[in-house]
DNA sequence: TGAAGAGCAAGTCAACTTGTCTTGGTTGAT
DNA sequence: ATCAACCAAGACAAGTTGACTTGCTCTTCA
């Protein structure tokens, strides 16, 4: 049983992330200058500790390049935000998605593109009636 | 703009909303005796504390019932968790739901039954066409 | 009437988290 | 050798979280 219950990463750790997925590998130096211009050594002492949190949650990964360690991620954004969302789906007791994508649709929380987008996927994953009970109903 | 960042709600604080959907309007004493059998008076106090966050987070109201406070949810289960992955798709820098849609449903989240629930209510919200603003409802 | 006990408000507290910074050591280029 | 960047490890203050304590007000009923 997955039994997280915190978010996977805090703002600052999301912050570095954000930057790994927007321009791939990064040393430390590199995190800092985007995320704390004139940071000085105290700044890439946080990056550091904050890319060590993030490597004891198995998000990122290094390997040496040369002198200096170039970090990446080791999740998509998306499928991190996928998990993040079925664990909060998960931690609120949700079993299924249904009553949430319920909400979402009847509260118009979804664009018109989503919305088609949401028709499109449903069409796509159970075209018609192939391996149904096809007389279930409900 | 609704910068909020924390869950709206912790682990305790979330048993105690539970238990406000699952049974109804509760008292202290209620729901001591539920999540903290032969609590005593450290336990009342604790879901006292509980309730007063909830009640200043607006996710909580309460009304005089003869002598004690009587205390209700004041957001509907589905609303709550719906705002909760809104809350962090928006914080995971998700402009869109679309590629999460896309994720949840790739990895086969939902049943044949829950597509077509699902479709039906599309089909009910905005038939076919792609109109941005929505109609009533229900 | 007055003792007991439930209800309540407010404050305290330890454990934990989070972002930041310090220290001290290693390495590479001048 | 010197200097600056790099790195590992730890210390730290502020904030959060769940639980507990204190002291007060009621109601009940013996």
């Amino acid at each position: 049983m997955t039994k997280s219950r915190k978010p996977a990463a805090t703002a600052a750790e999301l912050a570095i992330l954000e930057q790994l997925w927007e321009r791939g590998p990064a040393t430390i130096g590199d995190l800092r200058d985007s995320l704390y211009p004139n940071g000085g050594a105290s700044k890439f002492a946080t990056v550091q500790k904050l890319l060590g949190r993030l490597s004891e949650k198995h998000l990122v990964d290094r390997r040496k390049d040369g002198t200096r360690w170039v970090f990446e991620p080791l999740v998509e954004r998306d499928a991190f935000l996928g998990d993040e969302l079925r664990r909060v789906a998960t931690r609120l007791g949700g079993e299924s998605l249904t009553p949430v994508l319920t909400y979402l649709i009847e509260t118009g929380a979804l664009t018109a593109d989503e919305r088609n987008h949401l028709r499109r996927l449903l069409d796509q994953a159970a075209p018609a009636s192939t391996r149904s009970k096809r007389k279930g109903g409900k």
